[in-house]
DNA sequence: GTTGACATACGAAGGCCTTCGTAGTAATGT
DNA sequence: ACATTACTACGAAGGCCTTCGTATGTCAAC
């Protein structure tokens, strides 16, 4: 069973939740990742199962089953799963303007100074690439 | 019935979809929005119906049954609902970083030099406001 | 070997989203 | 008056997401 070949489709609201504490942890059993999310909020041990499960046949998560405690992987870097969610969006209610997308981001959260003047160094960083 | 009070909730995909619609175009009939949907896929008059009657009910949008036609119309303005949505993904995906979520956008729109100028105006004009 | 702790598997319920078909009603034209 | 056309209302199906309870298996330790 399993198999999903295909590009793995975006991750839902319960999956995104669990892949963040595959990135952050590495690795992890159901027990952990169970453990983690536990800290914020409740749910059962067998929902997380469940949904690893899932997750597994649609091949966001890779595991391991050579423990008796299988071990979960994200299957794809969380930088390459935040494009994929980013451009989803930026097409989807953006019209696919990064501008808007983030006017969008930058009210919904006021942003610090510092961030601020991180964003501008990256945009800038970016200008620099574009004309060599 | 309708009523819905509290902040309308996220609007989903066909949601949006007509929302754009109405933010594009004005006030509009179920008709107006069936046949500008359909300029770029198929749906059945019925289901644009529908979804509105849903939408009404949530608060998504007004209607104005004076005439037999009814009249629809966006509740809150595109930036607002923009701005719900970049919110949401935000905290969602990105640990509420304006700047990964960018980074996420660029790397998925391949974004114009012009378009990066922009960006950057966009954000020296923000650091100008943050220092009054 | 029985018990208890801990693991996976699985079915199913409840919600929401989306879609459409059908029914009923109002306007319009012949 | 009648047929045609255009509109709203509504129910329901099919999917997916999320959640959980229950069944079952494994291992260790008494």
């Amino acid at each position: 069973m399993a198999k999903a070949a295909s590009p793995p489709a975006l991750p839902t609201d319960a999956e995104l939740e669990i892949l963040t504490v595959l990135w952050n942890r590495g690795p992890s059993t159901v027990r952990d990742v169970h453990d983690e999310i536990n800290r914020h909020k409740t749910a059962q041990y067998t929902t997380v199962l469940k949904t690893l499960q899932i997750m597994t046949s649609k091949g966001l998560v890779r595991r391991d089953e050579e423990q008796r405690a299988h071990v979960y992987a994200a299957t794809r870097p969380r930088e390459w799963t935040q494009r994929q969610l980013a451009g989803d969006l930026l097409q989807r209610a953006f019209g696919g303007s990064a501008r808007s997308l983030l006017v969008g981001a930058l009210s919904a959260s006021k942003a610090s100074r510092a961030e601020l003047a991180e964003i501008r160094k990256l945009i800038e960083e970016y200008e620099r690439k574009e004309n060599q």
